[in-house]
DNA sequence: ATGAGTGCAAAGTATTTGCACGTAC
DNA sequence: GTACGTGCAAATACTTTGCACTCAT
């Protein structure tokens, strides 16, 4: 499924306006690059993809800056916070889920379950809690890894 | 409910020796400090805390190096990742849970919900995915901070 | 006696910030 | 024109590490 880029854009674009925000060539790049690394990333590693390609670039401050615009926008998330690495991911337009993380090869996979997040809410209501939005992250040795690896 | 710190060092000092490590008394004294401090914490604070005790002082990086050690053992667990705090918990004794975590006051909710679990695992299943550990963390409003905060 | 553990200070990461300059409005 | 945004380099925060000394075995 490919999002409508345009449309996250022209949304961005109003939510920068409705805070008194310009609306900048960074901004609006970072969507698209980001959006064009299609996967799972962390800062480092998309800062230097962004310098890797000659045109449109954008600072590391910038990139930190915007990317924490996006997520109270609510295109990008942090979905992995393992050892002192933070992985963030492009989100508009998918369903939330959640991640298995393979500790051996760094795999990420994603699944959904909505009978999961039922059970939270009903926990949140249990202790009068409104939750905002929650990380669920299930850390493991995927498929693969235990075939091939004894350890 | 209290445990046995008698006990749990006891097998802590098995684990060392299985492992080919010394049974030092800043390993031993951390269990102790950490299970009196009672509560949640982060490295700085149980740093500090230490330092303000008189006795048995244990310097910050054999904190850090002596916490991984007790992650491996399973007494500690890294329960949240907030921005680029890290949250311990001394879980010794106590059945596996998972937290809500209150954005404004930073207050901590452990829960446990025996189905979450449950639905984990299959989802695990599925995925022919072995879980080691998992982190639920929920963000949002507690009670309290709901009743008194406009925002 | 010996090698692993400890504490210190220095180094390494990841992220944030002050400031001068650029750009959206 | 003005104020906010950007890029750079410096600063900060957290964690790890090299090394000389200490202690468990």
């Amino acid at each position: 499924m490919s999002v409508n880029l345009r449309e996250i854009k022209r949304e961005f674009t109003k939510f920068l306006k409705r805070n008194n925000m310009k609306v900048t060539q960074s901004r609006l790049n970072l969507i698209d690059l980001i959006a064009g690394y299609g996967k799972h990333f962390e800062v480092e590693e998309l800062v230097n993809w962004i310098a890797s390609k000659s045109d449109r670039s954008v600072s590391r401050s910038t990139i930190y800056r915007t990317i924490k615009l996006l997520q109270e926008f609510g295109v990008i998330k942090e979905v992995i916070k393992l050892n002192n690495r933070t992985i963030y991911e492009f989100v508009a337009g998918k369903a939330h889920h959640d991640h298995l993380v393979c500790v051996e090869c760094g795999k990420i996979i994603e699944f959904v379950n909505e009978d999961i997040e039922k059970l939270q809410d009903e926990v949140c209501e249990d202790y009068n809690f409104q939750p905002m939005h929650h990380r669920l992250e299930i850390f493991g040795v995927c498929s693969e890894c235990s075939k091939s690896g004894v350890t």
